[in-house]
DNA sequence: AATAGAAAC
């Protein structure tokens, strides 16, 4: 033994990847051009609607208005297929205002109906599995042929070796609707299920019928083990083969017939918006749903409605064996199926064999007089785990007196002692780390921690450790030796504050499980879990649902525009349903951003947001960089908003990434512009070639994969612009979208008008001679912290007293991960409610009761109908997306707007009492 | 003064 790892701990245990290969055009498979094809923008059933219309199907009039006004409800306009509606049009077009409102409302009442009539009748359309004698006949002379090619054979060989293989002949995936088939990990049932299922279509002579698709949770697994099955198939993965791929941004499809498809849960759900039966389908395959993630748990439910209306679909659900039944009761008792799982023994021990193995004594780890143990833990504590702990308290002496036959006092001694403190104990690991080099067998060791600072601290402590033990990189098939330090991260939306919180927790059973499989896959192994026995028994089966973990926002107009019905009774069908509070907040929310109106049904701007595969307020902020012509740069935010950003922070190195980070920030006080500049910065040293890209990435501790995938992402939400009509070209660098991206105080106003109401305000220090700290509060919470990750964390100077960000969690205390100062103007323009008070000789303009300026009443007036005239053309905007015409200064929108920037840009101090100036600068440009 | 993980036609 010599080499040790370790993994911040996951759910699913494993460490954690992403891919990012270029896939630039992604979906480019589909070349658009030639005629008689459909234009390549067109997805899913748009493209069968498209061919009904376009094809040469003939059909009357009405049904014709009829298939036009669905395909208006996202593509407005009378424009021929080749593109977007051109400008050039909009005077020609204007007698057909009446027409277009008469669409309008028919649309509103299409968006209302459940299932409209003449939408069942062109579900042929979607319906692809027709069956085609021919290719019946080649695919079982092919699969035929395959029992002579070696490679195949060699493969199956293998396969055959897999616990899954003795199944095949159980054909209950055929016989019963739906099926939950359980197995850990190693039995291949997620590369043979799929196999079984085709294959036997394909002897059959009925290969055409069948198309097998099969969700993963990440994109990382739905890649590798499409590329697996296809190896084992003597194939190459994708076009017009037997198995591909499908995750955002990136796809190998298989032929559409006699085919499996491996893709992430999510395309599924994107899937069901333009084929709501997924009738293309004969197989679903839903892998991992006992991780319980969001999208299947939503998926898991959508599927089980859609068995009423799909009577041949068969569904299969992949599950771990500790809760498969759960799945099978929530399919009306379905059949279940039990797949052996193979590993090699992996011999357990608990905290109390470990301390008494090495004879461990915990120092105390500094001299701080000790609290309580009460008072020490977190203030936070949900109910739930506050029972758990007083369960654990009462039952301790007990638990202590039964360990007294097996092992010495000390040893229980040292066991009280580690249980005073919560945090996980390092000296024990690097202990245990040692005495595993010494004595043991050879074999990798892999570490579960629960997050950095503990990964950080055990770095240190090996580094500094006297016996030649350093960390290493570690391939699954070395690990022999498992520690499991028994803690987990988890997030929780705290509906009762309204906040979202993530703090270390004590793993659940499954989690346990998992870790301990690490050690068996290649040989027998050992696993040390850090918990003692009675903490063991009192650990859950589980952890909880993300769905009872999360804010709902997104998903609920996910259901909105998957028109799954009432948002609250959708989601009391879901396996554990998520609380009403939780529900209740999210609706409340979504009716605040104006995405939804007082009856739950989508808004204009509501539709809009449903579209666009990110958050709400990240949609917003998307909106609004088109419609004020910074797109680029707003797009480079929102991707990194609903992604991640791509900076790195080496252990080690945390001060020079903080210093590098500053600089890119080129004193913006802003965290969003400073990942703009970094994002440019990459585009231009990518231009000079790829050393060049390199380096620049090396020295600004960038990450090249996370700035590749946010250019791929902007490249994607730039096409929904460009669909949904708010943009005259797909290209996000087109110069017309782009006239304001260099404005830096407008693209501020851009983030104000993207997160509002996520403010905070700067309390700054009153120290004049030596700068503190600013305090930063809002509304909600009162007192928060700027993470210390944000460029604005140390600074001590502002412009102005006020922050936008998006992210805001509790952990130790409650951080803003993110923020931008933000001057008075944008909050006026782009914020909530403006309302005009007047008391004590003191004039006020306050957006949302809470964000007050002092102001003239004549100027606070003005401000407030220039807002005023400002969101009824951002509403007429979002009601006929239009891109806003530049060119024509005397054009009602662009005089607006044009004055709003103005105002945004050129003003630094909003009050100036008596500003004459700005008076005039308001008069002039209204 | 601190950084669980995953995901979108």
């Amino acid at each position: 033994a010599g080499r040790v790892a370790w993994i911040r701990s996951t759910r699913s245990g494993g460490p954690s990847q992403s891919t990012s290969e270029n896939s630039c055009g992604g979906r480019g498979a589909r070349g658009g051009g030639a005629r008689g094809k459909h234009p390549p923008h067109l997805k899913g059933r748009e493209i069968g609607l498209w061919y009904a219309k376009w094809g040469g199907i003939k059909r009357s009039e009405a049904e014709r208005k009829s298939v036009r006004t669905y395909v208006t409800s996202y593509f407005d306009g009378d424009d021929p297929p080749e593109g977007p509606q051109k400008m050039g049009k909009v005077a020609e077009m204007e007698p057909d205002k009446k027409q277009k409102q008469e669409q309008e409302e028919e649309k509103e009442v299409k968006m209302k109906a459940k299932v409209e009539p003449r939408e069942r009748d062109l579900e042929y359309l979607f319906q692809d599995l027709v069956r085609k004698p021919a290719l019946d006949v080649e695919l079982k002379s092919d699969f035929q042929a395959k029992a002579e090619n070696p490679k195949y054979l060699e493969m199956l060989k293998f396969r055959e070796t897999l616990p899954s293989y003795g199944m095949r002949e159980v054909n209950l995936v055929q016989a019963s609707r739906v099926v939950v088939i359980s197995g850990e990990t190693g039995c291949g049932k997620t590369t043979q299920v799929t196999q079984f299922i085709l294959d036997d279509y394909i002897q059959r002579g009925a290969g055409s019928l069948c198309r097998v698709v099969c969700t993963q949770p990440r994109r990382i697994s739905a890649i590798s083990v499409a590329e697996r099955v296809a190896a084992e198939r003597a194939e190459s993965v994708g076009e017009g083969r037997s198995c591909g791929y499908q995750i955002r941004l990136q796809s190998r499809l298989p032929r559409k017939q006699g085919s499996v498809l491996y893709c992430t849960t999510g395309i599924i759900l994107q899937w069901l918006r333009s084929d709501p039966c997924l009738s293309s389908i004969s197989h679903l395959v839903l892998d991992e749903v006992h991780e319980r993630s969001l999208q299947s748990d939503v998926l898991l439910a959508v599927v089980r409605d859609l068995l009423h209306s799909r009577e041949d679909l068969k569904v299969v659900l992949m599950s771990a064996t500790l809760n498969a039944e759960k799945f099978s009761k929530y399919f009306d008792n379905c059949p279940m199926i039990h797949i052996p799982g193979y590993t090699y023994p992996v011999e357990e021990y608990l905290l109390e064999d470990v301390v008494e193995m090495l004879r461990f004594r915990p120092q105390h780890q500094d001299r701080r007089p000790r609290f309580p143990r009460s008072f020490l833990q977190n203030q936070w504590t949900r109910p739930e785990k506050e029972a758990q702990e007083a369960e654990y308290r009462q039952s301790w002496p007990c638990f202590a007196r039964s360990l007294r036959d097996r092992f010495s006092d000390d040893t229980i001694e040292a066991l009280e002692r580690l249980d005073e403190d919560d945090k996980i104990n390092l000296d024990l690991i690097v202990a245990l780390i040692r005495h595993i080099v010494m004595n043991e067998d050879d074999g990798a060791i892999l570490v579960f921690l629960p997050g950095w600072d503990n990964i950080s601290g055990l770095n240190d402590l090996l580094m500094h450790a006297p016996d030649p033990v350093h960390p290493n990189t570690i391939t699954v098939d070395d690990v022999v030796y498992v520690i499991d330090g028994g803690k987990i991260k988890e997030t929780h939306f705290d509906t009762q504050n309204n906040i979202s919180t993530m703090a270390a927790e004590w793993v659940s059973l499954a989690n346990a499980k998992q870790r301990k499989g690490r050690a068996g896959r290649v040989s027998p192994g050992k696993c040390y879990h850090l918990y003692n026995g009675l903490r063991a028994s009192l650990l859950d089966n589980y952890q909880l649902p993300e769905i009872q973990r999360t804010p709902l926002e997104e998903l609920c107009l996910q259901i909105k525009i998957l028109k799954l019905g009432p948002i609250a009774s959708f989601l009391r069908k879901t396996l554990d349903p998520p609380s009403e509070k939780a529900i209740e907040l999210a609706i409340t929310h979504l009716k605040d951003l104006n995405a939804l109106d007082r009856s739950e049904e989508l808004t204009p701007l509501g539709f809009h947001l449903a579209r666009l595969p990110v958050e709400p307020h990240i949609g917003k902020m998307i909106l609004f960089g088109a419609l004020l012509a910074c797109l680029d740069p707003v797009l480079t935010i929102a991707a990194s908003l609903s992604f991640k950003d791509p900076f790195c922070i080496p252990l080690g190195k945390e001060k020079l990434a903080d210093h590098r980070r500053k600089i890119l920030s080129k004193n913006s006080k802003s965290d969003h512009l400073t990942i703009v500049n970094a994002f440019w910065g990459w585009e231009d040293a990518k231009r000079r070639g790829y050393k060049c890209e390199r380096e620049f990435c090396w020295d600004n501790f960038l990450s090249a994969n996370t700035l590749q995938m946010l250019h791929n992402m902007k490249g994607q939400f730039a096409e929904h612009l460009w669909a949904a009509g708010f943009v005259r070209s797909k290209d996000l660098k087109d110069s017309s979208a782009n006239i304001n991206s260099e404005n830096e105080k407008l693209l501020k106003a851009v983030i104000v008008a993207g997160l509002y109401p996520k403010v905070a305000k700067i309390r700054p220090s009153l120290h004049k001679k030596r700068p503190m700290p600013v305090k930063v509060y809002t509304k909600a919470d009162g007192k928060v912290c700027i993470h210390p990750k944000s460029v604005n964390a140390e600074e001590t100077q502002f412009h102005y007293t006020w922050l936008i960000y998006h992210l805001k969690m509790r952990t130790s205390s409650i951080f803003l991960y993110d923020c931008t100062e933000v001057s008075p103007f944008s909050l006026l323009f782009f914020g909530g409610d403006i309302s005009i008070q007047k008391d004590q000789e003191q004039e006020t303009i306050a957006v949302d009761e809470w964000i007050v300026f002092q102001s003239p009443a004549r100027i606070a007036h003005l401000v407030k109908n220039l807002k005023r005239e400002l969101d009824v053309l951002l509403e007429e905007k979002i009601r006929q997306p239009r891109p806003v015409d530049w060119d024509d200064r005397g054009s009602s929108d662009c005089a607006v707007i044009s004055a709003i920037i103005d105002l945004i840009t050129t003003t630094q101090v909003l009050f100036i009492p008596p500003n004459l100036q700005l008076c005039d600068l308001f008069l002039q440009k209204i």
